[in-house]
DNA sequence: ATAATAGCTGAACCTGACTTCAGGTCAATA
DNA sequence: TATTGACCTGAAGTCAGGTTCAGCTATTAT
């Protein structure tokens, strides 16, 4: 069992955001003690959860849902399932886009280490989009797919 | 040269969205006819540069700052380098950690679908976490890492 | 006994990124 | 000529996800 201020020390997270989180919901099965918040390990990895739906793109109101089918019991797998799964998608796409997005950025650095050196863009812009070296235009391509 | 209107279809972004941008500064050399947006393939390319660097977690104003060094210069090149550098470690932070948050979401998908199968989560909680299948105990490991 | 420390509350406030609104311009078609 | 459609403006509104505040309580240290 652990005070809000021990599981704030433990996640990185601000007292305040814990205490918002559970006025959202999020810890439906949280105890007290005398007025006091006890974290147990059921709330450890609710905090671990939410940290992952949240970045998977989930709405706060969203996760309380699901933490409302886990209170709900058996007769919710389902849902939760079919949630993992959906956000799993979701992710899988994002990461996509995300290494799209390197890909434009490695292009940019290398586009200003050569402005850099060449105190000009003039060459880059004859370069472009034909006449790239072939790693940097793969990134090229890749970003303006 | 484009309107408003047209780059709005192009990009899939809502004609509100280009005018803010407008207006955060974020397109300093773009021209207007008798008071109406000119885009043209300066804007365009912006537009990609701006969608790339929201991405990769910059703001509206870090953004404007860039755009400014663009009008700047060639003086401005380091900068605009050392700009790029810096997003792209922090996106390749921040894959890893989406790579780390999906395979917690794998681990999940998993772990409700032998609930499911089951009808509780008896057996599930006695394997956890020492006597998972191979694969899955990576999620699991990689996901409370 | 008292004071510091850590916890509690509801309500108000904040921030970034848009979005909506009310009212106006302008060019082309009916 | 009048109406339609696409553009324009500044100002106000919205929304999610917190954060801050003022005032209160409970436990431990001196």
């Amino acid at each position: 069992m652990y005070t809000i201020g021990q599981v704030s020390e433990m996640f990185g997270l601000p007292i305040s955001t814990l205490r918002y989180y559970d006025k959202q919901g999020l810890f439906p099965e949280m105890k007290r003690v005398s007025g006091i918040r006890k974290f147990s390990e059921t709330e450890l990895e609710a905090l671990r959860v939410i940290e992952c739906l949240k970045k998977s793109g989930l709405e706060i109101k969203d996760i309380k849902q699901f933490m409302d089918w886990c209170v709900e019991g058996a007769s919710t797998y389902p849902q939760r399932k079919a949630l993992f799964e959906r956000q799993r998608e979701t992710l899988e796409t994002e990461i996509a886009h995300m290494n799209q997005t390197l890909d434009m950025l490695k292009f940019k650095c290398w586009y200003y280490e050569q402005a850099s050196k060449d105190g000009h863009e003039d060459n880059l812009r004859a370069m472009i989009p034909d006449n790239l070296p072939e790693n940097v235009s793969q990134w090229y391509e890749n970003a303006h797919r």
